[in-house]
DNA sequence: ATGTAAATTAGCTAATTTCCTAATAACTAT
DNA sequence: ATAGTTATTAGGAAATTAGCTAATTTACAT
């Protein structure tokens, strides 16, 4: 479960447009290129990408881009691994799964609890 | 749908701890009190709050909880409505559901891709 | 009418965020 | 070993945010 503080990370983290279109694409691979691919015997996953492709897609300098990832990544909604001299960005699915469950539930329980206090046909013990 | 400017406002609204608080509490009905159930005559959603009830929770000034309660509102995941001299603040869940719905489909999307990608049965034409 | 309550606006300060360049570190390739 | 690539750290400037008090607006109650 995503307790509160994890949770302000998360909105934080995506509340900057830059982190935001890193973070989207990240998830949908739209930043994969043929410069990450070249690297020969690096097993990754096939949409990860590295924090100088993802530089190249924005005018903003590399120190920039790489403390924006290093947000994203404290909010542990991506996740990096150093191989060689490159580090190697990969979403970070399974908060995203929990973040999910938890609008999920919030709208589950408000619209149970409107129908609580609405529905006339209720038995209350 | 969202614009990704209405999730970057959304995003800005939650990432403020005082924000967060009051957003629960006015989705939960943690704010709802006496003060606001004596008003006569007036008829609001039973866990609609207002401006100074909220105000009571924290150790804020008004003004800052007034001007932390607009942003959630241009964020649309609360709406307020004024009934005499008092600003009635009630959940928007129409937006949570469809920011609810943007983070299944990711989630679903990126399911369906790895499966896409893993999975040697696939049939491509 | 006058006073009280609820909320917003205005104007200000302190803290935080976002960007930069320069320097450094870690690794690769020649 | 030396040069090039990738990434981070350090330090600083500009912009934004979050808080305050005081003043104003609007509505209610006497």
């Amino acid at each position: 479960m995503l307790d509160m503080e994890q949770k302000l990370k998360i909105f934080k983290a995506l509340s900057n447009e830059t982190r935001f279109l890193i973070f989207k694409n990240v998830f949908t691979g739209g930043y994969t290129c043929s410069l990450d691919k070249k690297q020969a015997g690096v097993e990754v996953n096939p949409i990860a990408t590295c924090v100088s492709t993802v530089a190249e897609h924005f005018n903003f300098s590399l120190p920039t881009i790489s403390a924006h990832i290093k947000e994203l990544k404290e909010a542990k909604i991506i996740s990096v691994e150093k191989k060689g001299n490159k580090v190697y960005i990969e979403p970070n699915i399974e908060t995203i799964r929990e973040l999910s469950a938890c609008f999920q539930t919030l709208v589950t329980n408000f619209d149970n609890n409107r129908e609580l206090f609405f529905n006339d046909t209720v038995a209350v013990k």
